[in-house]
DNA sequence: AAAATTAACGCAACAATGTTGCAATTGATT
DNA sequence: AATCAATTGCAACATTGTTGCGTTAATTTT
């Protein structure tokens, strides 16, 4: 493993991840920034960020792709076999950490990584919506 | 609902999800369609396909998105709420339509869709892997 | 069978997203 | 302070998906 350098556009993206309770997508992300830094630069912070396990990446149905940082990353490593919930209306994607599907596979698949995303409407936009 | 027509790009299209065991992406599709149409119809194609619930759509983690018709698909309505099985090392996606979570959600969501992807090896590059 | 209707198409142009190579910069180490 | 490699900016490119519009062709109507 290499070392990690903590540059003043990681520490950048690390703090708008923190201050964001939904994932943000790489577009969001770069707004937020303000030209702290090149658009590819963000790029490679996110992939630098997923090795390391400290984010991880959330693929919608819509080809839309975001990063999060979950509540339980203090840990060493930052597990996400957890679900993820896409609103439909406002479009706002958040980890359901407490979201754990069980389910029984077929002989000889090796399963290493799960991906269980939930789609529909989200408790802030069920209320108002009628 | 509008009238879909049967056109022989579209019959194409759909001939090349019937000879496949696995799910495809549009480029694939094209490939395989040997400039039959614009890739732009092939588009148009899939998004009335799975409108019409004939074919679904699988979006993965490392953002590729590839389309399926399931076996089920003699029925009359689609129904895709089944895994679907990403192999990490020969990136062939297939419907898993026996494996079917189960989970708990919170209060206050409503959910109109799931999409749950497994990745990791199928039993091909498994035992092919020593 | 011919005419009418409009879904579907081809093409060109555009937009969004992600990748790569390379020289310059900068964080960490000695 | 000097060193070294991780990181960055920039430009250029690739891939994927979208849109507008005039034309074609599948289906319905006469
Ligand atoms: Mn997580
Ligand atoms: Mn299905
Ligand atoms: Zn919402
Ligand atoms: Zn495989």
């Amino acid at each position: 493993m290499k070392a990690t350098r903590n540059t003043t556009a990681k520490t950048a993206v690390l703090e708008v991840f923190e201050k964001s309770k939904t994932a943000l997508s790489h577009t969001e992300i770069q707004k937020q920034l303000n030209d702290v830094c090149d658009r590819v630069t963000i790029y490679r912070i996110l992939d630098r960020l997923v090795n390391d396990d400290i984010i991880h990446k959330i693929s919608n149905l819509d080809g839309t792709v975001k990063y999060a940082k979950c509540n339980h990353s203090h840990q060493r490593v930052h597990i996400h076999n957890h679900a993820h919930f896409s609103c439909e209306n406002c479009h706002e994607i958040t980890c359901l950490e407490s979201v754990k599907p069980s389910y029984i596979m077929p002989h000889n698949y090796k399963v290493n990584e799960i991906n269980f995303t939930l789609s529909g409407l989200c408790p802030k936009c069920l209320n108002s919506n009628i």
